[in-house]
DNA sequence: TAGATTGTTAATCGATTAACAATC
DNA sequence: TAGATTGTTAATCGATTAACAATC
């Protein structure tokens, strides 16, 4: 099958698979049963095996599933095209945080260049990574391969900034700005909007 | 019908309405139609007429529907207990973000309290919310009323934090911690991971 | 064998989308 | 009236869930 038309909620979990079985599992066991991969992310048996079957996996009747070989199977899925490089749009806050986790975590995304227009930031590394003007996206973009971008800049030029990066050939965007983007064919775009969370957690909290 | 009942799907387009609604487009005009609302936050005209039906709002045929009243309905539906005290716990990166975030935005959610274990943060206001200890979060919780709990620790002990906060009261718990959580029942529970949503967009983002 | 587990097909569910009547 | 828009029901779609045969 297309690995591309697998759907998002199953690369959702081999993400989170993956993390649990390299963070608490892989060190003290070598096999692991749907129902405990399941009960550790609060899924259901059936759905772990349903994705496992998606990606062509397959586990044993007597031991469940290798726990490197399955980590193996979901990198070769999830990274298909080995380490991508990742630039980060605004040192605020979120930015800062947004580099720091993706290099704390196991990853194959590489932070590889920061944006800003703050001239106190730019050209001091931050947790060694460059700082650029916002000016220089192209020629940066495209010296560094970088193929995803990650927006944590004001919504105010979030639009403009993000038709520009989609030019200079970043292939995803992930939009952290409170400004829902339309971006041409062939951008995968995913937004997430703190505030919309936040107040649907306000909502569906019961009195 | 009973509003609990509404899609969550339909929950975050009317934060997004709202917002969009408040900052684009009161200021210059009094009506807006489906179609336009639609255009800007990238969705269907139908899908826009479909949850004003929802929440039982009604346009004209003329003129569409009047911006003011439908902020009015929104906010009734949305902040229908008025406003909400939140506390953030963990006062790095990412909960310094949330907290600036919420008292830029318009929004009916408060920070009234951050928490966190660091000497250097506890006790010093940060943009005028106190910072306490976590050992202190029963009483304070208690004290100033405080609904939702916003996770941006360390995962490690993100799951008997959640629980003792859960146990505190609160309603409703918004986990920015890579750990998925196990809830008692009654406690809403919505959960956003940063790195799996990155190697989603990694995954999707086309050659 | 009995019990537990995997793998896979079929059924369910709910949200989105399409269609269209009603209205201005 | 013609054209544009709203309001609402019906159809579609896709993901999740249930069911169960196959296997160890």
């Amino acid at each position: 099958m297309d690995i591309k038309k697998l759907p998002e909620g199953t690369i959702e979990r081999l993400s989170k698979y993956r993390r649990c079985l390299t963070t608490y599992c892989k060190f003290y066991r070598e096999n692991i049963f749907s129902h405990e991969l399941a009960r550790n992310l609060h899924l259901t048996p059936e759905q772990v095996r349903r994705d496992m079957m998606l990606i062509g996996h397959s586990g044993s009747h007597k031991n469940g599933y290798n726990i490197e070989e399955l980590v193996e199977k979901i990198s070769e899925v999830i990274d298909c095209r080995g380490k991508t490089n990742v630039a980060v749009f605004g040192l605020g806050n979120l930015g800062q945080a947004i580099v720091r986790y993706l290099q704390d975590k196991e990853t194959r995304l590489n932070v590889e260049a920061i944006f800003d227009v703050n001239p106190e930031k730019i050209n001091k590394p931050f947790l060694s990574v460059d700082c650029y003007h916002i000016k220089d996206l192209k020629r940066i973009i495209k010296e560094k391969d970088i193929r995803i971008a990650v927006l944590t800049l004001p919504g105010d030029d979030a639009h403009d900034m993000a038709l520009e990066i989609a030019e200079a050939g970043v292939t995803g965007i992930m939009n952290f700005t409170p400004v829902p983007l339309k971006l041409p064919e062939g951008v995968f775009l995913e937004e997430y909007d703190i505030l919309t969370s936040l107040e649907k957690v306000a909502f569906f909290a019961k009195k």
